[in-house]
DNA sequence: GCTTATCCGTAATGTTGGTTACGGTTGCTG
DNA sequence: CAGCAACCGTAACCAACATTACGGATAAGC
């Protein structure tokens, strides 16, 4: 019952964390900032988190699991592959270019030593990418897709997928993805790689 | 005269700004520290540009033509359409993931008015687009290419050959590309995009 | 050679923010 | 209720850095 209460109050003060780092950006993102918007001591923060990194680390790796779990939990669906793309697309493109992954990506940019970065990336893309490897397996198995190296068609999806709306997001020049976007950007996806790989 | 050394000690002013932004990171780069690494006097940097963010508008702008120029340059050939894509490709990916680039893109994320991301994009992408989509116009005229708007053609032709270098670079995640790199990833692009649009 | 504007080197100045420290409060434990 | 640990709010400390200021050097123009 401690515990609960403690990561429940770690919840709030990294939602706390995503709301000031989405309004003011990294560079105007202060440990005080975070305290004050989540009504917690300082000293809190740094004994939860260490430092400062530590409280970022500790952002990408939760966003990182919830990015997860969501991909998993579409995953444990019974359609044909091709049908999983259709889900799946809509959700990594609002996950991936979402203000929580952009916030989160600035923050990595930003760090000059390269660690938010290299979690980020760990995390992120290179877990998903199993998980999207699994789904262009099953679709070749079906029979719906026709590849040798998987890997490259992962690359591929990727690149039809996302394509560069994160680095747009990241820098500025392109607003929040809306659902009709997301949609319509992983049809055409699933469109164009059919028409390549099928 | 006068102008012309001006113009050079600009030159090696910003050259040192990028020294220092691609090793210490936009967050690590001072503007002490340029002009330490240029042997300038910070008075000079501040009379010159303003002020900081000035200095970085003034590095994203001379970048920005810069690649402007190399593309032009590329244009100027009379080959055909396809044959030029496969000379602009392999540049266009050195110019957009080479370390300047890189640097540029990590300061426009981490800067929270958001001026740096505009002005890169503006220079940057805005200025590529017009000139991609004229070569494409040109391959369709040709007979090489079959497409409706050429918007959506540039479009996925970057989402073939850039895709999502540009974030992971940025994110520290990717070394800076080889040649041969940019080589083949262009090709790749090519032969994606022929057998789509063909 | 004298004047003047420009530039260098370096030293203030003021602010910001990471980090630490501490007194007061809360809430659990016995 | 006493004891204790965790936590809040705030202040204090310290370093970095953007920005300003200034005295000395340099070189162009006359």
């Amino acid at each position: 019952m401690r515990k609960e209460k403690r990561s429940l109050r770690q919840q709030q003060i990294e939602d706390a964390a995503y709301e000031v780092l989405e309004i003011k950006g990294y560079g105007g993102t202060s440990m005080l900032g975070i305290a004050k918007q989540a009504r917690a001591s300082n000293e809190t923060l740094y004994n939860w988190y260490g430092d400062k990194q530590g409280l970022f680390q500790a952002l990408v790796m939760r966003n990182a699991e919830q990015v997860k779990e969501h991909l998993e939990t579409e995953l444990e669906t019974d359609h044909d592959a091709i049908s999983i793309l259709a889900t799946l697309g809509p959700k990594l493109i609002e996950l991936l270019t979402g203000d929580r992954a952009v916030a989160l990506n600035r923050a990595a940019a930003a760090d000059s030593s390269g660690e938010l970065g290299a979690t980020l990336s760990k995390a992120g893309r290179e877990a998903v990418f199993p998980l999207l490897e699994q789904v262009l397996l099953r679709a070749r198995a079906e029979g719906a897709l026709t590849f040798e190296h998987s890997a490259e068609a992962v690359a591929l999806y990727l690149d039809l997928l996302i394509g560069d709306q994160q680095i747009r997001r990241v820098i500025g020049r392109l607003p929040k993805p809306t659902e009709a976007f997301c949609k319509q950007r992983s049809d055409r996806a699933v469109g164009l790689f059919c028409q390549l790989l099928g």
